[in-house]
DNA sequence: AGAAGAACCTGGTAGC
DNA sequence: TGCTACCAGGTTCTTC
């Protein structure tokens, strides 16, 4: 369950080591994994075998390794989903899905669940994925702001925290993040999005921005499957998310769990209103 | 158009 | 021990 956070602090470390890398060899199975029709002709591993790779950008969960050649090769983590630096020797198990071969190791992208994606772009074709096209602003950029969200809310009959997890509002949130924002802003995530006052809606933007910022900081959360690319594991501690029955971090409440949009959703409902 | 829910997938675990 | 049932969740698709 890569959220921004995890995938951000993933592209750092990428960040770090990739550019300027050739890419020598490439091992790619499980064509399922390879958004349909991209790349358009050809296999992916033919296509960038031999390519340069020069940078290493992020949008919402999507990793965006340019290529040269104006390709871009985006990666979506999906639940389960590492980059893995690893030695080039090092052995590849039946959850291996991708290496790239470089000079001095092997970028590994293992994943059990099979939720990862693989995408092959030339030049701006990438607009064209749904998905990556409709994503909304990156919620630490000053496009996403409380006039924004107020907009998206509007008149929206949904549970806040079905909103929040609209990709197409804010990029990179996932059921995690969702609930720590709700729980900071001490908003239900139960509430109709377009009933929530200005004041809650600001409330809100300044927790998305506070809790994402932490747990950056905090190179992630580590829940289940989630490594770094070092394969280190996350320091960020959830205030709400899988503490059911739990006291509350911040009244004499209890954290309870309830389904909203199909996810497990956690809150305290003395202190979240 | 918006809301709700199912499907996709497999490892881990609870329960028997 | 070994089996079954169910849960986790990001995205896309279907239904209402």
């Amino acid at each position: 369950m890569p959220e921004l956070p995890e995938v951000e602090t993933i592209r750092c470390q990428l960040a770090r080591k990739l550019p300027g890398e050739k890419i020598e060899r490439v091992f790619a199975n499980c064509p399922s994994l390879v958004f349909r029709g991209y790349p358009r002709k050809g296999m992916l591993a033919e296509e960038i075998t031999g390519k340069k790779i020069v940078s290493v950008e992020r949008r919402g969960k999507y990793l965006l390794l340019g290529l040269d050649r104006g390709l871009t090769l985006a990666l979506h983590l999906g639940m389960s989903g590492t980059m893995l630096f690893r030695d080039k020797n090092a052995p590849r198990d039946r959850h291996c899905h991708l290496e790239l071969f470089l000079k001095n190791f092997k970028l590994s992208f293992r994943d059990p669940r099979m939720f990862g994606r693989v995408a092959l772009f030339k030049g701006q074709e990438f607009s064209l994925l749904p998905g990556l096209a409709r994503l909304g602003p990156e919620p630490l950029s000053r496009e996403f702001n409380p006039k924004w969200l107020a907009a998206k809310f509007q008149g929206r009959k949904a549970p806040v925290k079905s909103l929040l997890m609209d990709q197409r509002i804010a990029a990179g949130i996932g059921n995690i993040y969702s609930d720590e924002a709700c729980f900071l802003a001490r908003i239900s995530p139960l509430r109709k999005a377009g009933r929530l006052k200005p004041e809650e809606i600001s409330r809100l933007d300044a927790a998305i921005k506070k809790v994402l910022r932490e747990s950056i900081a905090a190179i992630g959360c580590t829940f289940r499957d989630y490594r770094t690319s070092e394969g280190t594991l996350g320091g960020y501690q959830p205030r709400v998310y899988g503490r059911e029955g739990r006291r509350c971090k911040r009244c004499p409440g209890t954290v309870v769990r309830k389904v909203i949009a199909n996810r497990s959703s956690f809150f305290c409902p003395k202190c979240q209103r």
